[in-house]
DNA sequence: ACGACTTTGTTCGCACGTTCACAAGCACGT
DNA sequence: ACGTGCTTGTGAACGTGCGAACAAAGTCGT
């Protein structure tokens, strides 16, 4: 799976952090989300087999990632819902503050930057940047468009270390160098290029259209079995 | 050989299909993105480390990936690009047309409506939908939007199989299942919740919060790393 | 206080994916 | 025609992740 690596080519020289392995910590953002549901609903406590299903994920796969966090169930009982929310936003950094700049602010950017799912998160958006003229000085989304000269000082100010490129192909290298040579050492990259970054940064892709081919590929194969069904 | 069902809870009973693995399948639209490029600039053959490196994978993955699809290579010379690309694009079902429902038009709708890389890969948007009166009858991308009342027409009369959600997370469930009924078996799920699908149907999650707080984490890491580092 | 019941935490086996290393095969120069 | 030098394709070893099944542990009723 492509997921986070450390540098493009080489994906996790520790893989495990603490002995947190990758696949757990993919999932703990699901667990939270859920579990922030269930606490709104009023409920206090929970069973593996309760939030598994509210995460879309088997008990057992639960119980296993929970278990590398610590022993925070009863047994018996289950979880308790406020105490997991907070180990697992510790564990995920969601208790810190994390300034977030946002490179590009085309049709993505501008639903990045008013996307309400990141600042109760902890992510902040410390400032979003753009190469174009015209976009600069704009607000969006209740901010100020920053020239792309100023993303230096932006990053060393705010104290950036995660960046969002959401750039045209062609800049998305030239924005991601920059970035790093400011100081930001992890990256979220929606250009559909593969970045290359020195050891030591953080890299994750999303594809949209990745995403359709993948979704197209398995549907293909559905129509072309159905229609082998009906022959034979 | 159970082929036949699939469901989103239970990722893949036959991972494979026709013997080419998931985690391949997912990296052909990387490659065929890199062929594409050095088809542009020119390249008429090319070496598995080469094309590794254009995809950001290592050469002995991306030779085992390719593998999957056949022998496509001549020893001692590398890969035709144009006869690569056109079996790779093949094996992904891009030589088809793909119409595709976008169900939400909000800020990352109308990103979606409007990114031009879904075109050159064979899909088409057949519809937006939304809910909000105020937003239908309007012109978004070139497209109008229509009343989420006239969705299951619409995937009907176009043909639709594969769809996007793209809603808030309290709408997405129940316009999943709508598109099911209608006869949509691809969904790709852009609402941070898990979506419920009968087996046979395929969705694929894009969570933009979850990817920021895996990048969160090990940046936490990093610098938890770096103050035991400066201490001891 | 004790037993029955419930649910967690963990151990084990298995399947999948990745990487290394090398044999097989093709082209090209001589 | 033949050897040399590439590069592909693959076999095997390794590590990781997953699922089932079970033992440990705590609660609740009596």
């Amino acid at each position: 799976m492509t997921r986070a690596v450390r540098s493009s080519r080489d994906p996790h020289p520790v893989a495990r952090s603490r002995g947190v392995p990758e696949a757990t910590i993919a999932r703990l953002p699901l667990y939270h989300r859920a579990l922030v549901a269930l606490d709104d609903r009023g409920a206090t406590t929970v069973s593996s087999e309760e939030l598994a299903a509210a995460s879309g994920v088997n008990s057992a796969k639960l119980r296993k990632d929970l278990s590398y966090l610590g022993s925070y169930g009863t047994r018996g009982v289950g979880y308790d819902v406020d105490y997991l929310v907070y180990q697992i936003a510790r564990e995920l950094g969601l208790t810190q503050d994390w300034p977030v700049v946002i490179v590009g602010v085309g049709n993505l950017g501008h639903a990045l930057a008013n996307y309400q799912g990141f600042a109760s998160r902890g992510f902040r958006i410390a400032a979003l940047v753009d190469a174009a003229p015209e976009v600069t000085g704009e607000s969006v989304g209740g901010l100020l468009v920053h020239p792309v000269a100023d993303l230096e000082r932006i990053v060393a100010e705010a104290g950036v270390c995660i960046g969002v490129v959401a750039t045209p192909a062609g800049a998305a290298q030239e924005v991601c160098d920059r970035l790093v040579a400011a100081g930001v050492s992890s990256v979220l990259n929606f250009a559909p290029v593969p970045l290359r970054v020195p050891s030591g940064v953080d890299v994750r892709r999303v594809d949209l259209a990745s995403e359709l081919q993948i979704l197209a590929f398995h549907q293909q194969r559905k129509q072309l079995d159905s229609g082998r069904e009906a022959v034979g």
